[in-house]
Formats: structure tokens, sequence, C-alpha cells
DNA sequence: CTGTTAGCGCTTTCAA
DNA sequence: TTGAAAGCGCTAACAG
């Protein structure tokens, strides 16, 4: 008769076989008080609760996960965590989904397919319920262990065809409106400034370029592109390297609101007037960007809703239902302030 | 003889067994390839990586944590996911983590101790093996809990006493470092700005105190104290109030960057000159505050830092290993810049 | 309403 | 270097 050393454990925890001892009943009756107390007779419901509350029993949410073959989490992944955009949208998604009782695993992909792929893998060994992505631009990988597993997916901030499920806004429609504005304000050489060049940042570009062109005006006057990621001082910069390149420019449309801020401040410290020598324009309508002075003209988007909406539509997903649409436009819109 | 359907099962996705059925092995051997390939032969290592490769096998961490009894998790609590300050702390513990093969489980508190035992209660069915909290206010259940399973824990932010460990800086000496310099460069009426009153900002507000008492000037001039969240319009609004408080004030010092930013755009639109008439400093350095005109002087923290030696903390804690030091002051420096 | 049994997918222990 | 057996903590299925 060998002795068998015990198996390494949850260090002490109790676990349902325990309450279950204590309580005098067997562990799927403790199980049932928790998750379906209906099933469970009044009587034996509140002994276990208090030898519950007695003990501070935590369940073991892997045991859980293994279990029922599922894991009640979610995965989000977002280009930037340091981006109040996508901490907004993270906002609305986490709120809808911790309200249904799924967690979330956050991942931070630094705008790059790569990491998005390994980050996606590595969450992929949490069995995910379900994901939510931002944009359309993942690996051929990620769709093909997607179409694999069937997990239900939402994509956040673009919009695309019927057959994917998302929620966001039309960036090409947004950048268009934008130069649309500058244009209605009477300005005529109009440049763009844009950073990270991730694809919203491109189809902002597209519509800006296609509202000038629609306008008669050389449609690439004035644009300087830089892969480098958005920030206050690399907007400092830009203006420099616009100035220089196109010195007769007399508004400037800004990918985001950092480098709009960064282009406001840096004409304070040139003392170009703005609007009046240079309008300025940015997108997103960042905190600062409505109390900066001259206030900046921009383009307010729905993130938090963006977020709350897809969390929802992928809540549905996850319960086998069909949302109503696949596609949901949150739109956004144009706050037209001193800068212009 | 009954035939029992089969339990639900994790959609298709193929098991250590799959791999080590097409291979001719056990699942052991398959695990041991995996885990510990230095004990399994090269021959059968290059045939089940390649059945791996080929079935695009995805390890079930649920299993994994349960059969360990640990999860290869960390919780990371943090007091907001839309502050820069927190999302810095976080980036450099997540750096340090993933590339120790954690994940993490982020925790947005919201600045709210009840919330903060919420999310620690959630996180803890996950069976973390560590913990990094934000500062020391945590509820006595989180402290129970926290001894009763001794899972190793680092607090972020501030410092204390050699019985915990912790990554931080001295709020208050830094709060006292602020009005120091505001003293030396010969301001006298120094009001204070203070928002959210989290215990950090305490700190620097007593700071703050303690130099002005030091330099024997009346300690509560012209102090605005709101527990509202800190936001650049909140730093507006603010101004206004102290303006009409204590309009001799020749200086202030406002808890954070957010604050000084609001109070900066809103002298400009008040036609206050800073820092002629009115000196202006924050807490933080925040990007904006080395471009905005004037520029911002402020106390800088380092915060990724901070984020990266806790994690880095944790990971000693984790292996047993006792950290040099428990406490790790990592100060702060003072940025001089045009508002003062 | 409660219990028995079996099994989720993995890794530990012990044995060969 | 490989394998058999057992078990981590929980819940689905079936039976009473």
């Amino acid at each position: 008769m060998s002795i068998r050393k015990p198996r390494p454990t949850q260090s002490e925890r109790a676990t349902l076989a325990d309450i279950a001892a204590r309580v005098g009943v067997s562990s799927i009756t403790v199980s049932r008080a928790i998750n379906t107390p209906q099933l469970v007779s009044e009587e034996l419901r509140t002994q276990i609760a208090s030898v519950i509350a007695d003990i501070g029993y935590i369940p073991n949410r892997a045991a859980r996960a293994l279990a029922r073959a599922r894991s009640d989490s979610v995965a989000v992944l977002i280009p930037s965590l340091s981006n109040t955009v996508f901490t907004d949208v993270l906002a609305g998604a986490r709120d809808v989904l911790h309200a249904h009782g799924y967690r979330t695993l956050i991942g931070d992909t630094r705008y790059s397919p790569a990491e998005e792929e390994n980050l996606f893998r590595a969450y992929l060994e949490h069995s995910p319920d379900g994901v939510l992505l931002t944009g359309f631009d993942q690996t051929p990988l990620i769709r093909q262990l997607l179409e694999k597993s069937r997990m239900p997916v939402v994509h956040m901030m673009e919009l695309a065809g019927p057959d994917s499920y998302c929620v966001g806004l039309n960036q090409f429609d947004a950048g268009h409106a934008m130069a649309s504005h500058l244009l209605s304000r009477g300005y005529r050489r109009i440049g763009f400034l844009g950073a990270q060049l991730d694809p919203r940042v491109m189809q902002r570009l597209y519509g800006y370029r296609s509202a000038l062109q629609e306008a008669g005006l050389p449609f690439a006057a004035g644009e300087i592109l830089d892969a480098t990621p958005s920030s206050i001082g690399l907007g400092v910069d830009m203006l420099g390297r616009l100035l220089r390149q196109a010195p007769d420019c007399d508004a400037l449309f800004c990918c985001n609101d950092d480098l709009a801020l960064g282009v406001l401040f840096e004409s304070r410290r040139r003392d170009i007037r703005v609007p009046e020598q240079l309008a300025v324009a940015g997108f997103n309508d960042l905190a600062a960007s409505a109390w900066v002075s001259p206030s900046l003209t921009t383009i307010a988007t729905p993130r938090y809703n963006i977020g709350h909406a897809a969390a929802t539509m992928l809540l549905q997903r996850m319960r086998g239902e069909t949302p109503a649409a696949s596609n949901i436009d949150l739109g956004f819109s144009l706050r037209v302030r001193e800068s212009t």
C-alpha cells in the first residue's frame, strides 16, 4: 500500500465539498444553492449561505470553466490603452459586459496586427466566449482562427459589409465632413496632418481628399503623413514641416486632436493667429479641445456608445440570438469652435 | 445499459489526448513536449510539434490552472483607466508580467474602495498568483482576504512602513517641494486646487500646507477642495471659484495637470497673464504640459517605472524570494517651466 | 428537491 | 525517456 503525496491544491481554499460536508449535503446541492437557488429548499439555502459566509468560500473559476466549457469572459483588443479614444470604448464595453457577469481580457495591440495576433492567440487559451476587435485589419491567421472556432466577434470603430458584425462610424464620411466644413468657411489651401496611419486615419484622409477633389482643388497640396504615434509633440513638429512644404496653407485638418493641440500650441509660439492666419481642425473631441484657447473645431465620436453597443451586440451573439442589424452606424458630429 | 449524452466540451477544440493519439504516445508526453521539452526525445518532440502546428492545438488554460493550482495571472487594480497616470503604471507592469508569462486581470476601481473590494473579490475567483494595488486605502475585507490567502501583493504609487511591499514616491514631499519652489520664486499668496481628494492628493495638500507653515504663511489662504473627478473643465471652474474666494492670490498649485491646464486655458480667456499675474503649477507632467503655452511647471512622476518595479518586486515575491527592499522610493522631479 | 456518477483537460505522482 | 493512474474543483446528466 503506497502512499502518494497529495497534489498541490489551491492553498487551503475551501471547496464546494468542504461546505457540503459542514452542512451535511452533497456538493452538487451547494453548487445549486449558488447557481440555481430556486432548485434548493429554502431551509438548505439559508444554511448553506451561512456556512459560505462563515468560511469565506471563494468559487474556483478555472474548475467551473472547465466543467461548463465556457469561461464567462470576453477578450477585448484595442490599439492603445494610453489613448482616451480607446479607453472610452473600453469603458462602454466593460460596463455592459460586467453587468452581465463577464470578465474582460484586455489587450493592447500597440496598433500592430502582429501584436494583435499574439494577444489573440494568447487569449484564445482562456477560451473567451466572445471577442471585441478594433477595426478590420486583422491578420489572416486571426481571421482563420475566428472562423474555425466560430467564436462570436464584433468589430468596433469602423463599418463594413453586412457579413460582419460591427459598431462604429464612417470614418471616410467624417473626414469628408470636416474638409467640407473648412471649404464652406472659405478656406482653399487646406493641409492635412496624419500620424500613426492606422486604417481609420487613412479613411479620414481619403474622405478629406475626396472633398477637396469635389471642390476642384489640388488634392495633395500639403499632406504630411508620418507613421509614428500621434502626440502633441508630433503635432508641434509637423506644423513646422508643413509650413516649410506649404507656407501658403490657410487651414489644417489634423487626423486627431493630439496633433491639433500641438499645432495650436506651436501656432501660439510662432505668433500665428488661429483662425485668422491658419484655421485648425482636429478629430475625436478630446477633453482639452473644448477648453483650449482658441477652442478646437473637431469631430466628436460616440466612443463610449460604440463600446456599449458593440458589447450589447456581442452579448446577443453569445446567447445565440441574431442581432437586428449586423452593422450599427453611430455617426459623428462636427463641433465647430473658435479655431475655424 | 444506459447511454449518457456527452457533456458539453470546448466545441471541437483539439486536446492533448487528440495530439497524443495522432502521434501514438500518451498525453503526458505531449504535455511534456510543450512544457518541459528537455524531458522528451528529440524525435518525439519534432513529431509532436508538427502535429500541434498541423491541428492548431490551443492549450486550455482553465484545465492547466486547475491541475497546477496556479493561474499564471496577476490582478492589477488601478483607480482609473481613463487617466494616463495609471495607464502608464499599467504599461510598466504589463511589460514585465507579460514577458514572464503572466496575464493581467485589469480592474478599474473608479477611485472607490467599495468598487475595489468588488473587483478584488471577483478576481479572487480566478486565483491570481499575485496582486498589484494602488495606494493603501483598501477596505478591511480586502486586507483580511489578502492576509488569509497569503497572496503576494505590492502597492503602487505611495510609500509605507517596512511591513508592506510598495513602489512609489513620497507624495507629501512632492507637494512640499512644489510649494517650496513657488515660495522660492517669491510668491506669497499661494492657493491650492484639489479635486478627487484621493489619498495621494491629500498627501500633496499636506505637503503644501507644511511648506507654507514653515515659511510662516497662513496655511489655508485659498484652498478649493472638490471631491469630484479631476478634469480640465473642473480646473476652469475652480479658477473662478478661487478668484472669488482669494482674488489676491498670486500663485496656484493644482493637485494635477488636468486642473492646471484648465486654469491656464481659463486664465487666457480672462486675460490673466501667466506667470506675471498668476503663477500656475501642476502635478504629473502630462504630455500636454511641456507644450502648452505658457508651458506648465509641474512634478514629473516615474509612472512607467513604478509599474515596472512593482511588477518586478511582485515576481520575486511570487517566486518565494525576498526582495532586497520592501519599499522602493522612485522619487519625483520638479520641472520648472514658463508658468512659474 | 437531492444525490450519484462521471467527466471537463491538464499535470502530478509514482513506476517502469 | 515514457506511461498509468489519479486528481485538481466544479457541474451535466441521470435517477430517485
